[in-house]
RNA sequence: GGGCCCGUAGCUCAGCCAGGAUAGAGCGCCGGCCUCCUAAGCCGGUGGUCGGGGGUUCAAAUCCCCCCGGGCCCGCCA
């Protein structure tokens, strides 16, 4: 059994049994193989390459007899006929044989085989949650490379044959919901009767109130503390959204919450009688958050990105999930009271749960001399708090879904916050839960120069990057498609901007902080979505005019030089690099593999007529290559939510 | 104050975790290529004290230590 995975294709066959032979003489582990045996820095040194001298050495075998036990490999699978092994310099280098490989490949396209990522042997269950924005305001470019993250990561997975639940963490018992609730309770209006007065999706609606109500709390506490900063800041970003939506309601909105004694108490009011499920309050919360949560599905739907469930987090309380948590938490040896409020003595966890256990050390990583309070489950007044909550959704997702590993999408800022959560677990008597959460994490989109900020209204909608992608690409698609039916220039339009955007933020390594730039995230040409999209259209064309290819009247020979046998192996690798990248969660690694290949397939679409070629086996066996590209290509574009297009 | 992440070409980044074969792309800039499968393309040129300094090693962009610059996190907030 190999880590590689099952796959039909030769190269995929030859991977896997280098990784088993390669595993089982050194005794090293197949993951560590997996991770080694790479394309070498230049083609001389042929196809894959694997550093044999440096384990030979420290295991004691010899470097020869390593590579004869693994040709010996090759040679009982039958696969020898498609790879060279050689030792040069210290490395094992493959070298696939174009001419074999070809024919094989042919057999298979002309049984119907398509590329695909290679099907891990053990599928296992994953729950990926993420974008999980609270429901006050529209999705923003922040949210969007999570959700792009997200729904890559769980296309990847799922592609590669295990079985994954999408999951999005409603969070409406925050302070932010209430505070955009009281704004609507002042107001005495729907938010969706507010939309359609403002003309705008529903999600605008609440984040305006949202804002406004935020910023006519801080002023009027402000002024009360003679805290002039806070008070300026927030009277001019109220000058701001003043000019953003009716008059009327903006000056009820202020008046309303300056009349208040107690606005600070009336929002911690609301949320306490929200948590009791208390009317009018459950109603009135629940039907802020839905129309927030209506514009996000819009959204998320033109952007691609889809879940299977949708969790309330009151519903853990409701259901008395968090309840029932605090009593186990209370019978847990690491239950303490922390200035009088009830807790988890994480550092007790840390030395006895973590120092202590290899595995655990390992998987959970501790910064040295770090420094972690308990952790407080429960206010004073009774109401409990976020991360308890937090607790609770966690165990809920192994639970439900009967998880092996969770996967939680969520930004670089919420890492001690994750750590906590891990901790929590463990102190619980959850290892193997504690274990298996990951924390995806990922930096967050900055704007030039600050961050974005809802509170302030601060933020650059995704809506309206997609508007603007969307205006650009129908310039151009229009333009090179002068006759073409309209609906179909505004769908390929459509689909070239939602390519640009997604690619743009999983292109980039998820630990690089973004400053968002508009203009270069538009930018249609090398290195972008629009650019897949583009080598695609273009394969497919080729294809659309040769017509039906026979793949077995194809000629092997033909790709066994040069740029064509390049570009074959390097299509060939498809399944392996989307497989490897789906085991480490690493969507960028995808992007880049694809970029590559639609590199190359541009460098020899450019001096190697397809349709023009006289010789048919030679023609067949050029379509038969750019059968296998266009289907890779597409193949991979589908795993990052890019679209491919037959034409643009 | 403590901790974490980032620092590679004018700009945006890959390579670092798992040290090894002449540090790679793209954008930009300069110069070429559309009677021929879509020029969102191709070809050529330009461009690097891998933030700085020590150390480990036969070998360091990669590992360790110190320093500098930027960001983030340390709540009975979410």
């Amino acid at each position: 059994m190999s880590v590689v995975g099952r796959g039909k294709d030769p190269v995929t066959r030859v991977y896997s049994a280098l990784v088993e032979g390669l595993s089982d003489v050194l005794g090293i582990d197949q993951v560590q193989v997996f991770r080694l045996l790479q394309p070498p820095p230049r083609r001389e040194y042929g196809d894959l390459s694997f550093p044999v001298m440096r384990f030979a050495s420290k295991s004691g075998v010899d470097v020869e007899s390593v590579v004869e036990s693994v040709r010996g490999m090759l040679w009982e699978r039958n696969l020898l006929r498609f790879a060279d092994l050689r030792l040069e310099s210290g490395f094992l280098n493959v070298y696939f044989k174009g001419e074999d490989v070809a024919d094989e490949v042919f057999r298979l396209l002309a049984s119907g085989w398509k590329p695909s990522p290679a099907q891990v042997e053990e599928p296992k269950v994953y729950v990926v949650e993420h974008t999980s924005a609270n429901p006050i305001h529209p999705l923003h470019l922040g949210h969007a490379r999570n959700a792009s993250l997200g729904d890559s990561l769980a296309r990847m997975l799922r592609a590669r044959g295990h079985k994954v639940n999408v999951r999005f963490y409603i969070n409406d018992m925050g302070r932010q919901v209430a505070v955009a609730t009281l704004g609507f309770k002042i107001l005495g209006v729907s938010p969706e009767d507010l939309a359609r007065v403002m003309d705008v999706k529903p999600d605008y609606a609440v984040g305006w109130v949202y804002a406004v109500t935020h910023n006519s709390i801080d002023a009027v506490e402000a002024r009360r503390k003679g805290d002039t900063r806070t008070l300026d800041d927030a009277l001019s970003a109220l000058a701001r959204l003043k000019e953003k939506g009716p008059q009327d309601y903006f000056e009820k909105i202020l008046s309303g919450v300056s009349t208040l004694r107690d606005p600070e108490g009336a929002v911690s009011e609301l949320m306490k009688r929200y948590e009791e499920g208390l009317e009018p309050e459950k109603s009135l919360v629940r039907r802020v958050a839905k129309a927030a949560l209506e514009g996000f599905k819009e959204t998320l739907s033109r952007f691609g990105v889809s879940f299977d469930s949708w969790d309330w987090e009151s519903d853990l309380s409701w259901s008395g999930m968090v309840a029932r948590l605090l009593e186990e938490a209370r019978k847990s040896p690491y239950f303490t009271l922390h200035k009088g409020a009830p807790a988890l003595d994480l550092p007790r966890v840390i030395r006895e749960l973590v120092e202590a256990d290899t595995e655990v050390k390992t998987k959970i990583k501790i910064p040295r001399g770090f420094d972690i309070p308990p952790l407080i489950l429960m206010r004073s007044d009774g109401t409990t708090l976020y991360t308890t909550r937090d607790i609770a959704y966690t165990l809920l997702k192994f639970r439900e879904a009967g998880a092996d590993i969770v996967v939680n999408v969520i930004g670089a800022d919420q890492r001690l916050a994750q750590l906590q959560l891990k901790l929590s677990l463990l102190a619980l008597g959850y290892r193997k839960e504690a274990l298996n959460l990951v924390h995806y994490d990922y930096e967050i989109v900055r704007l030039p120069g600050r961050r974005m900020s809802s509170r302030r209204g601060e933020y650059v909608a995704l809506d309206e990057v997609l508007e603007e992608a969307f205006q650009r690409s129908y310039r151009e698609v229009k333009e090179r498609n002068p006759s073409a039916r309209e609906e179909w220039v505004r769908d390929t339009a459509w689909k070239v901007a939602v390519g640009a955007v997604r690619f743009a933020l999983e292109q980039p390594g998820r630990l690089k902080p973004v400053t968002l730039d508009v203009e270069k995230m538009l930018n249609f040409r090398e290195n972008s979505g629009p650019y897949l999209q583009y080598t695609y259209a273009r394969a497919n064309n080729i294809l659309e005019k040769h017509g039906h290819i026979d793949f077995l009247k194809a000629l092997p020979q033909a790709l066994d030089e040069g740029l064509r046998r390049d570009l074959m192996v390097e299509a060939l690798r498809f399944p392996v690099v989307s497989a490897k990248a789906a085991d480490d969660l690493a969507p960028e690694d995808l992007a880049s593999y694809l970029l590559r290949l639609a590199d190359m397939f541009n460098k020899w679409y450019e001096k190697d007529p397809v349709i023009h070629e006289p010789e048919e086996p030679l023609r067949h066996a050029k379509a038969a290559l750019v059968t296998l590209i266009r289907d890779t290509l597409g193949a991979g574009m589908n795993l990052l939510g890019v679209e491919p297009l037959p034409r643009m």
